[in-house]
DNA sequence: TATGAATGAGTGTTCATTCAT
DNA sequence: TATGAATGAACACTCATTCAT
């Protein structure tokens, strides 16, 4: 076969991770879906913990990389940058969407387990997203807001059609998985930031020229 | 002992479920926390699962109830019916974070059986969304929007923080336990509701009157 | 109801023992199908191996005492009376053909259970048959073969079908519960005693007279 | 050890299904016997069924060889060809004393496991016996009986000291398991076909000459 | 007589993991 | 790299039985 083991575990890994949860899953399920023996899981990834984490931290390590890159966006203005963060976020996790789903869906468990692997991810996002909201408040562009606040709703708007996939499209008719849904679901996202979080009186500073 | 075994036993779970996941929880973690025996938990839900659609609906028709109180305000304006079916939902989710928390999590999982369980309140609840939406734009106090995307929106918001607890407290260092928090977050949303959806323009249709 | 529960239990334990063995049917089987609660089983037998003793008991009581009847013709000859014995015996256990067949099979296993039970059964039921064997041979009705093989052919005849019902008709398309192969059956088993046992040269001893 | 893990289950499964019945031995008494892991048992047979089927298998097996090869003496003349039959199924079941008994016991089961597995075995030993009694009477070797009903007698004869083994050491005080009894008891069933079965005017159609 | 709550040991089965090859 | 045998603990669940009512 052309792609080797490892890939195809992790595949495999993530598909039922998805369906069934971590828990749920037995590395035999994982080993029997990928056609290979189940000690090679052991071999690769050390043992099922070992998977997980290796899932968490690919996830993260991109996902972080996103948002930097959108970061580096701010001397031009904390919505610009916000609205570009947003992108290159929803881009990927639809790009991952069986990935993303899990891993949002199992970091909701309230575990040691994942305390310690998220801690310092976290952290890092947390950094990045109060730096925008905090420059958009000093000029002025955005309202003088909870800047946590903010961030709980935004995340909260960011990760909904991906924990529930099953509610967005079985009741709501409306598929996460096509094009049509990502470009849409930016633009509201981009309403929200709009509606609810930028000024539109005219008393902004103005922004740092570089 | 003074509560009687079956709530003991319901208690447990939906802490251990909380912490551990449905999977992760063995049912022998339940007795031994409720402390009382393992075939209790047999003898009063059948089985594990019986356990879990318990849980289930009890959750979902206290829930859907709270919606529909605030529902028949509808008649006085589609503005303040939401506000109060938002009020209702936030306050009945804080009484019952922990069983939230759980119900919100395992409903993420794309299994035959959440499917099965779920469906009927998924469709009543979108019912009861729908009705207010569409009121609020016939009458023009709502904008013109896509419905399915404002329920993606609001669903996302309303459980967002229940969802994610850790991040929430561990990393914003903001408490969804304190009566503070529940006040504030519902400020949020009425926040979202008005500064997204709600049409401040002048051309509004007079409410019907009853 | 009519019937009183100690016999609806008895009925509904015969019929599971039946069907998926002794130690394939729980109480709780029995007690679902018999409509009472679980308790009256240990109210009425004690326990599970108390209801299985019941049964073995009424069973061997009612069948030696067939056997007994039938071997009160010993005087009019052994021939005469071996065929008694035979018609006794069928007609027993065609007129309780569930209760015959879980006896039969029960017996057959290798436990200290059921050398308890069966032993003093055994012994009696041993005692008539060897009397009928000898005073055959002793006035030379029968011919002079071994009693104890000539005794494990006949309990083989007589138990074979009730013990491979499923055989029998199955495979075969003979049915045992109807009215018919009673009738032949016997008539088999009497053919083999005059083939095998009966001597048919004239030097017999003359029968005693009474 | 110097036999492998499987067939040392094997003979630990036969010994203790046949003294405690199949639903009354537990997998962990087999695994115990047998001084191996439990898990071994699911990793061998796949579960405890899976051992069930095995062994009714490869006893079928064998057993329907045996009758084959007596089958082929067939133009040799019915009486010759049934008794090198009988001849081969016992020495079969003198060699395989347990496991023949653990067969014929739980045959007897009215379950609709033992249906699926059984029926194609018993249409086969059905085939066989069915042509050597035609056969016998096609030529008047035998006399005009019900094959049917011959075929019981037959069956039960040769099933009886196997299913029966305490009842016939016990009572009887004659040993099964003893050369001695192979051979005596041989004779026996010989006796029966020459007593019951064989016709012993001279009207017979000469047997076909190959 | 009859019931339902409760128990503790036991059921078959699955688990993640180890290890020699 | 990759495999299959083997392990021991854990799994959900069922068992016969007891006891207060």
């Amino acid at each position: 076969m052309g792609r080797n083991t490892k890939d195809v575990i992790l595949d495999s890994a993530i598909s039922l991770f998805n369906t069934k949860g971590y828990s749920g899953t037995s590395i035999r399920d994982i080993s029997t879906k990928a056609n290979v023996n189940v000690s090679n899981i052991a071999y690769y990834f050390q043992n099922k913990r070992g998977l997980l984490e290796y899932c968490f931290t690919t996830f993260f390590e991109e996902y972080l990389a996103e948002i930097e890159k959108g970061f580096h966006l701010l001397s031009d203005g904390a919505t610009v940058c916000l609205k570009e963060i947003t992108k290159r976020i929803l881009h990927f996790q639809f790009q991952n969407l069986q990935l993303t789903r899990f891993i949002l869906r199992e970091m909701s468990i309230d575990s040691q387990v994942v305390r310690e692997i998220m801690s310092t991810y976290y952290v890092k996002e947390r950094y990045f997203f109060k730096k925008v909201f905090e420059e958009g408040m000093r000029t002025r562009e955005f309202l003088p807001l909870s800047i946590n606040y903010m961030i709980i709703q935004y995340k909260g708007l960011l990760s909904m059609p991906f924990l529930n996939t099953f509610y967005v499209s079985e009741v709501l008719h409306v598929f996460p998985h096509e094009q049509y849904f990502a470009k849409k679901y930016l633009q509201e996202i981009n309403n929200w930031i709009d509606g609810v979080l930028v000024n539109h009186t005219n008393h902004r500073l103005p922004i740092a020229v570089k």
